[in-house]
DNA sequence: CTGTTAGCGCTTTCAC
DNA sequence: GTGAAAGCGCTAACAG
């Protein structure tokens, strides 16, 4: 397999302890030793076993994560692969490995992470999305497990999480379409049992209604899933309500879906904004307004929120808050 | 942590000898015992320490994985998530964990493929890319390290590899090209030192010549990288070798840069295809005529074949040829 | 068929 | 400051 403790402790005339001390930065070492056997463990190109150091009681070093398989969300937004780069990058520097699965739906999560908690590989666990009653939460917290997780928990006790400030968010893109004259702008979203989904219709009814504009109840929609089809629905439904405007949605492919429709239905002018800056957004007429949510730094966050609790005692912050940013294109414009 | 295997014993009224034959299925041992133990594991919800079982020199039944991180390809292109969620499917039904990390250049890779061998973390490694004299593989192979990989090896030795036939695909697409009417044909490749570059260019030679067409060598673009910008200077430079007909890349990047270029040169009636099925072609107008690979199947066959190899000691296969798909779209058919 | 024992590589008391 | 020794959970001879 590869060089031993023993082998680095021979070569540089010392017990195998005083070389796991080294490893360890322990600090009544004398640094003539310290420098020997450094030096021997680079002539030997040592990598110590994890497994062994994982045996004896040390953290593995490892993080699980577990992605979702459902839908094709996965492959058409880059936001989980630029989440796990994030993550990544974070991990790389401070030696830990990192472990993925694809599940199908949520009891297969939970499954997963029953086997990365008692398979000793994993010290800790981040989740990429979080839903309502997450039964991922609930059991790596009654497991006791450390975790963190990109998405706001329901009820904040020690958890570690980071997130957008999607309410926040949304209230900016709804401000933008009001500021370039849009009135009756309506809301596509998401699941309503997603917390992101919530916090950016709070988002939508206080930038209308801090512009004195009336909520009509009729023109919120939420679809079932994140879908371009159910983008469409709910423009096809909206559409349906007399004279629209705008289209705010909470996912660039509900965006796309609405996008369709209006122009099939010959309503190509009126205004729609997305959310997750897909490339896609870039290629449509008209160029999609979005909001880029900065997955890559909510995954180095999110990491950086496990490993910091992992490694210190007391450790600094238990959240993060990643800014978005709208990316003005021309969809949301007044055009003809 | 959880359950050890001793608990085990202790509740079976076994030795933890015993229980560790239930978990390998050896055979001598009494239905009666297998069938108490296995409850015993049940009551329990024992799950084995791999660390330990690791250690005790049997395989952590563990894959690594090394993405590279170059350029923004990662995300516009689902090639990489696709052949991870593949290689995570067969990796699950067999009981493999997958380790992943993201490297910025060739080094950092045999740096990383060095930290998963000595680490004693991982039984296998699968290389989701290949390059002319890769330096992953040389150093998989010194270090005799199991590993299976996409894209064909140099010279195959015992070298697990899957890949799709390059050749053969870029031919059927030429000879569609050809079959729509169009006889003046560039080619736009990404960079030569690659072997699906190698293999699509003589694809084309093939096909070109096949149907009694010279070859115009200043009609052969390779660049520097597969980016859409790598695109555009091909495209240019092949709009600059008088009146072509169409383009035949590598990848669908390229075409996007192609196709930009034609455009805006006025030149939008000419055909492009290319390479990878990613969603972006749909969007395009005309909509992109490209090529499925089946990343999917690409992963899960590799993984397929480096866990068959770990597993039994005399596996059946060493390499596997994936299907490509030609996907006819607008963008190929003769237009005025 | 099953139990006993040694040992995988590393960390961690406990001595000196 | 450093070494000796025990032990983490599991597997694999070796006995019986």
């Amino acid at each position: 397999m590869g060089i031993t403790i023993k082998e680095v402790a021979a070569l540089a005339g010392v017990s195998a302890a005083t070389v796991s001390r080294v490893l360890h930065n322990n600090s009544r070492i004398s640094e003539k030793t310290k420098v020997r056997v450094r030096s021997a463990m680079e002539q030997l190109g040592y990598v110590p076993n994890i497994a062994a150091r994982s045996l004896a009681g040390k953290s593995p070093r490892t993080l699980g994560i577990v992605l979702p398989n459902n839908s094709d969300e996965l492959f058409k937004n880059p936001f989980f692969i630029n989440a796990m780069r994030g993550i990544s990058i974070y991990a790389q520097v401070h030696g830990y490995f990192l472990l993925y699965s694809f599940s199908q739906d949520e009891e297969e999560e939970v499954h997963f992470l029953d086997k990365y908690i008692h398979s000793g590989w994993v010290a800790g666990i981040i989740l990429l999305t979080t839903r309502e009653n997450d039964r991922c939460v609930s059991f790596l917290e009654k497991a006791r497990f450390p975790f963190s997780m990109i998405g706001r928990p329901e009820n904040l006790g020690n958890t570690l999480w980071v997130d957008n400030d999607n309410f926040h968010a949304m209230y900016q893109v709804v401000n933008h379409l009001l500021d370039k004259g849009h009135r009756r702008i309506g809301f596509v979203g998401g699941p309503a049992s997603f917390r992101v989904t919530k916090d950016r219709l709070l988002g939508y009814r206080q930038a209308l209604s801090g512009r004195g504009i009336d909520i009509e109840e009729s023109l919120i929609f939420q679809g079932k899933d994140f879908s371009e089809e159910e983008g469409a629905r709910g423009g096809r439904e909206l559409l349906g309500k007399g004279r629209m405007e705008a289209f705010a949605t909470t996912d660039d492919q509900l965006a796309f879906g609405v996008m369709e429709v209006c122009r099939k239905e010959g309503f190509d002018h009126l205004a729609v904004t997305g959310f997750n800056n897909t490339p896609r957004g870039l290629y449509q007429t008209p160029t999609l307004t979005t909001v880029d949510v900065q997955a890559d730094l909510l995954g180095r966050r999110a990491a950086e929120l496990i490993i910091d609790s992992l490694e210190s005692e007391d450790p600094r912050r238990d959240h993060y808050i990643v800014e978005t940013k709208l990316i003005e294109r021309q969809s949301s414009y007044r055009r003809p």
